[in-house]
DNA sequence: TATAATCTTGCATACCTATGCAAGACTAAA
DNA sequence: TTTAGTCTTGCATAGGTATGCAAGATTATA
C-alpha cells in the first residue's frame, strides 16, 4: 500500500495544541504576540509531529519569496567564480536570503531565464559574468525586481553594478611593463565582447600608446587551451613579444606552460607574463604568477549589501561601483631595478 | 511619487481579454483546453501587459515546486565540485527543475539546511559531498522528500546515492604502483572522516597488505597546502615513499610542486605520484598526472534521473549505485616495462 | 432539421498562511 | 469592588492559481 503522504498544515497544529491556526502562525513569528506558554505549546506539538510552514503559502501573503537569483556563467572555465559564487550565497544565506541558481552558457540568452525567476517571485536578481539585454532590464524593472550586476555593466540601464576597475588594472600591467623595459607588450584577450577583457585591453593599450609602443595580440577566449596556443604564436615567430599581458589567470598559465614546456624558454628572463583575478593556484610554487587582483571580498559585499537594500527599500537609487584592485607582484614578470 | 508596483493578476488578464481567470489559466497549460483562438488571445494579452504567472500560487495547488535542493560543498577547493555543480544546474534544467542552492562547509551541520529545503517544499534534494544525519534522512523520508547523495552513502538509509569506486580506484592504484616495481608506497588521506577518503585507501592498503608492503601514510585535508607540507615530511626523511597516491587531484598537484620545487626530485623518476578525479588541470603540461578519473557524467546522468524519477514516483525504491573509474596513464607515474 | 457527441467555458472552491479587527482575559490602579 | 489599561486570542479574509463539475456552444451524425 503506498501512504499518500498528506502534509502536515498549521491547522492540524491548531487543532492538537487546542488553538486557532492564527495563533499557531504567530507562534512562528517571533515578532508576533503570542503568550510565552501558548508559544512554546505549540512549538513542542509542531516539533513532534514534525511540522515545518509553508514558505510558498507563506510568500503568497508577505509578497516577499526570501529568494534571490543568481545568474552565472565560466563555473567550470574560470577559477574565480566558483569561489564568487560560494561567497555570494553565504552572504545571501546569512541574510536570510534563498538563492535560486542558474548556471548558463557564457553565449546563452538569459532571456529565458529571467522570466522563470520573475514566475518564482525572487526579490532580487544578481547576474555574474554574464550581460542583460536592455529589454530584459526594462522588463526587471517593470516587474520591480531589482537587478545587479557582477562585473559588467550597462550604461544607462537602471541595474546596480560592481566591477573589478579593469581598466586600471590594465594601466598598471603596462606601466610594470614598461619600467623594468619591455619592448614588445602583447595582450591576450579573454571572450571578444566582454566588457572584462574589452576595458583590460583598453587600459593596457592606452599606456603603451601614450609611450609609442605597439601591442601584439592574440585571442584566448578565457580558457587554458586557447592561450596555450595563441602563445606560441605569440613566440614562436620572428619578433617575438617579451611581455605578455592575460585577460584572466587561467589564460597566463597556459602561456607560462606553453612558453615554457612548448618553447623551451625562461620566464620571466625571456618573457614576462602578467594575468588577471589572483586565483589560488596564482601563487602555487609552479606558477608564481604575477597578476591584478581582483577584490572579491569587497565586490561580494557590496553587490550583495546593494542588492539588499534595494529589496528592502525599492526607491533607492542603483548602485554602480567600480573597485581597484591591486597588482600582486610574484616571480612571472620582471620588475623595475 | 513612488509608484506602488502591484504585481500583474491572471484576472487582469482575464478581465482584458474578456474571459475567466479559469481560461487564463488554461491558457498557460499547454495539455488544458482551451479554444486555439482564446488561448493566442489570451497569450497576447498577457505579453502586452507583461503578465506571468505566479509559481508559488502554482506550487501551492499543485502540491509540487518543480525546485530541487542542491547542498554542495569544496566549491572553491576542489576543482571537481564546481564542474558537478554546473553539470547537475544543467541537468535540472533540462527536466523542468530550478535549482536552490545551498553551499555549506565542510564541516556545517545539514540539520539547518534542510529544514530550510522542506520549508521551500522542494520536491526533492541532492547533497553532494557532504553527508546526512540519520535523523535527517528520517525527516526528510517523513516528508516524502526524496534524497540523492553524490559522492557519500549511508548504509541502511533509504536514500539514493551514486558513487564513484572508490575502493576499486584504490586497488587499481596499488596494482599499478606494485607492477611498476615500487616499494615503499604512500597514501595522503584526504579530509579523514570521509567516505571518499576512507575507501580510496581501503582498496590502496587491501592490495599493499596483500603483498606484504606497508604504507606511509599522511593527511592532505583535500586541499594544496596540507598536501604540499604532506610531501615533504613523506619524501624528506632516511626512508622516503617511491609512490605517493593522493585521495584527489589536487593535492596530487600539491606533491608535485612540492617534490619538484622544493625537493628538487624528479617525477616520476624519483618518486611516482596519482591524483583521483582527472580534474581539467590533471592534463595541463606543467603536472601531467596519473590519475583515476571520477565518471562525472554518469554520476550525475544517473543522479538526477534517479531524483527526478523518484519525485514522479514516490514508491519508487532507491537506486544505490557505485560507478567504475578508469585509470588515465600520464607522466606522473612509472608504467611497468 | 433534430439529436447525440464533443469542445469550451465559467463557477466555485481549495491550496496554506499572515494579519487587521474586535472581543475576551487578565492585571493594575483606585 | 470597580474601572481603565494591557495582553492574548479567534474570526474572517486575502494572496494568485488550478481544477472538478456542470452548463452552454459547437460540430458531427442521421
Amino acid at each position: 500500500m503506498i501512504k499518500k503522504k498528506t502534509k502536515i498544515t498549521s491547522i492540524e497544529v491548531a487543532d492538537l495544541a487546542g488553538v486557532s491556526q492564527s495563533t499557531v502562525s504567530r507562534s512562528f513569528s517571533p515578532s508576533s504576540p503570542v503568550a510565552k506558554k501558548t508559544r512554546e505549546k505549540v512549538k513542542k506539538i509542531a516539533d513532534m509531529i514534525g511540522y515545518q510552514p509553508n514558505a510558498m503559502a507563506r510568500s503568497l501573503i508577505t509578497q516577499k519569496s526570501n529568494m534571490v537569483g543568481i545568474v552565472i556563467s565560466n563555473v567550470t572555465t574560470n577559477p574565480f567564480y566558483p569561489e564568487v559564487l560560494d561567497l555570494l550565497s553565504r552572504k545571501f544565506q546569512e541574510y536570510g536570503q534563498k538563492v535560486m541558481l542558474f548556471s548558463v552558457h557564457r553565449d546563452q540568452n538569459l532571456d529565458d531565464i529571467l522570466p522563470q525567476l520573475i514566475e518564482y517571485q525572487v526579490d532580487g536578481i544578481l547576474i555574474t559574468a554574464s550581460t542583460l539585454s536592455s529589454e530584459m532590464a526594462f522588463e526587471c524593472e517593470r516587474w520591480g525586481t531589482p537587478v545587479t550586476l557582477f562585473n559588467r555593466y550597462i550604461p544607462g540601464s537602471n541595474a546596480s553594478w560592481f566591477c573589478c576597475d579593469n581598466i586600471a588594472g590594465g594601466r598598471k600591467v603596462a606601466q610594470l611593463f614598461l619600467d623594468s623595459g619591455h619592448k614588445r607588450p602583447a595582450y591576450i584577450a579573454g571572450v571578444e565582447d566582454t566588457s572584462t577583457s574589452i576595458d583590460r585591453e583598453r587600459g593596457f593599450l592606452q599606456i603603451m600608446d601614450n609611450n609609442g609602443l605597439k601591442i601584439l595580440r592574440e585571442v584566448g577566449n578565457y580558457n587554458y587551451n586557447d592561450a596555450y596556443s595563441a602563445a606560441v604564436r605569440l613566440v614562436d615567430c620572428s619578433e617575438p613579444a617579451d611581455a605578455i599581458f592575460c585577460a584572466n589567470d587561467i589564460m597566463a598559465i597556459g602561456v607560462l606552460d606553453a612558453v615554457r614546456s612548448k618553447m623551451d624558454m625562461k620566464v620571466p628572463d625571456d618573457v614576462s607574463i602578467i594575468g588577471f583575478d589572483d586565483i589560488p593556484m596564482a601563487s602555487w610554487p609552479s606558477f608564481n604568477l604575477t597578476t591584478v587582483r581582483q577584490p572579491v571580498n569587497q565586490m561580494v559585499d557590496g553587490s550583495v549589501k546593494d542588492l539588499i537594500s534595494r529589496i528592502n527599500k525599492p526607491e533607492k537609487p542603483p548602485n554602480q561601483k567600480v573597485i581597484t584592485g591591486e597588482l600582486v607582484y610574484r616571480g612571472s614578470a620582471r620588475i623595475p631595478k
